[in-house]
DNA sequence: TTAACGTCTTGGAACGCTCCAACGGCAGAA
DNA sequence: TTCTGCCGTTGGAGCGTTCCAAGACGTTAA
């Protein structure tokens, strides 16, 4: 008779492969078979093992597992850090599905400080040389983003949330396909009947940006719509948001897209300022999805990036590429969707 | 001449106590010392054995220290399945001030994903079996929260951002003081001339709201100001929240405070509803500062919760426990800040 | 000179796992 | 019967670290 119902009252005396094989009249490695080649095993040597398993409730010891297979299976993201006074709206919801995701394989994500600036590169170094992760995850990257190259030198297994912008191909990477987004989003305003529909972007030089603006361009292009004097830029700040936002109003844009809900907010407080607020006549969509989006008044239309299929897609590359290093790399668009509510 | 300036051109053979030994001239142990007890070398030896680990670059292996030391430095935090649609706003920044203090006290987070309803418990325990974390860290605890009980039944370490509502001690908490922060707000519109002030919540039973609509309640008799019919709830959802909005403006109530800028924006959709707008005669103030609060027209006052606070003092509190498991139980109210904006 | 002591340093053993070479038993062939 | 081959199973070795008991060495006391 053994306590088989209840869980294991306690954290009890670690179960160990000795202990389980002992329990099943087994030798020790014969344990180790039947979790990692349960074919090696007859039937019914595999049946009596498992049964011992579940008995004792018995899990590898990672940490012995990860000293002799040397690999920790642990995946690392480098957190940067929080001088950067500004959160990554999007963060949260992508190292959801990435976890998930990992913890799928067998894998989990683990999280580590990044110095900023200089030291950047040493915070990833310091986990290599401990051993501590198998493989990274980048988000973020820009252009400049010297991780890439340096990962992709010492053959470091990675996958990065964001293409590389220099062009040099140094590894695997899934991207929100912008420009298709604001393409759509050109698009679905004209349908409307706009014609005069302006973009509210980041000063250039920003990939993620100029992306987005593309898009815009490209469609307007396509339609025959005028682009000049039609795209104004403005840093993520309320005030100079708003004030670029009011030289597109300026210009008579009778609708307006933006590269991020917070500029699109800009167009918000603009009409506000004239006494006006957003609608058929003055639409506008942003990019992101942010929570608050549906909850504004008018609520806001937006391009929502498919995070929980960037952080799966992110976590299968890299899980590929841990599996064999030398396949030629991957790289995967994903389309954002266009959320329609009251400002269009 | 060894090839010092440059750090590691590749990811070379793994360096390890051995090789460090070989280089200084001295035993493996000894090289161990220099790390951990370096009180026990003579000084000379000590920067001898110093020297070599710089050059060879040397860092110890994680899984092997966590075999023998019997101690991951992993921290976990188990992430809710995605099924619960709603993103905790909050999680962001939380993480990032969490992970910053694990890594200046050598440990690092640890996210699992965290199976949602009954077998929620399973992934700590399977966390734990494997020797995946030394404790844990919880977030999202609210009235029937199973977790912080059966890691208290088991000795595992672990500390809770939120308070036990339960009223049984069974753990370390820090928690932000929501009620503070409501009679706080009472009082600064009261200061402004505000009588009619009502208090825009969840509806019963959630700790944090209770918490939150305490502290308006108190501040409120405190002041010797009218309560009855000032409070109405509604749950995170822009046409409830509006609605209930609506309420306390049909009331008369000049000013509101909100248990969260998602209710708070309840408040801005029902006076544009009426055609009027937030400002000195329909002040609001909510709660949680998101990012988006400084973007509203006219921008939200809102209650800040000191995150990085919150995630040091949880990791301190945490790396306390681990130092010391029999310590007695500590329990820590921050407060929230109060952001003045338009709003009011 | 030898014994005893304290300081600094050392190699063996073990943590729990997987790799590997080798083992026992059984079927069919010689 | 003995041999060969195969399948299923096994214990030794080792991953890189820390604990521990013991060693080397120089110094002081007997």
């Amino acid at each position: 008779m053994h306590p088989h119902s209840s869980p294991r009252p306690r954290t009890g005396p670690a179960v160990t492969l000795e202990m389980v094989a002992a329990r099943a009249g087994v030798g020790r490695q014969t344990v180790s078979n039947a979790i990692n080649s349960p074919e090696l095993l007859r039937p019914q040597t595999l049946e009596r093992v498992r049964h011992a398993i579940d008995e004792l409730g018995y899990r590898p010891h990672r940490a012995a597992q990860a000293l002799k297979t040397r690999a920790s299976r642990l995946i690392g993201y480098g957190i940067r850090s929080s001088s950067t006074r500004v959160p990554t709206p999007v963060l949260d919801q992508f190292l959801h599905s990435l976890s998930e995701a990992a913890d799928r394989a067998g894998y989990r994500v683990v999280l580590f400080a990044v110095a900023p600036g200089d030291d950047e590169l040493t915070s990833y170094q310091q986990l290599l040389d401990e051993h501590g992760a198998d493989g990274f995850v980048l988000s973020g990257t820009d252009r400049g983003d010297r991780r890439q190259g340096w990962l992709h030198e010492r053959g470091v297994p990675f996958v990065a949330f964001g293409r590389t912008w220099s062009g040099k191909d140094v590894g695997d990477w899934v991207d929100v396909d912008g420009a298709a987004g604001t393409s759509a989003a050109v698009r679905h305003l004209a349908g409307l009947g706009h014609r005069r529909i302006g973009f509210l972007g980041w000063p250039k030089g920003s990939g993620v940006g100029d992306d987005r603006a593309r898009g815009w361009q490209s469609a307007m292009r396509e339609l025959g719509l005028p682009t000049r004097g039609r795209r104004v830029a403005s840093p993520d700040d309320p005030e100079q948001a708003t004030e670029a936002a009011e030289k597109l109003l300026a210009t008579g844009a009778t609708a307006v897209v933006a590269a991020s809900d917070t500029l699109a907010l800009g167009w918000y407080r603009a009409l506000r300022r004239a006494g006006r607020g957003p609608g058929p006549e003055a639409a506008v969509i942003g990019f992101d999805d942010s929570p608050i989006a549906p909850l504004l008044f008018p609520s806001l239309s937006s391009l929502a990036q498919p995070l929980d299929a960037v952080g799966r897609t992110c976590m299968r590359l890299l899980l590929d590429r841990l599996g064999d290093r030398d396949r030629p790399t991957e790289h995967i668009l994903l389309e954002p969707e266009l959320v329609l509510r009251e400002s269009v």
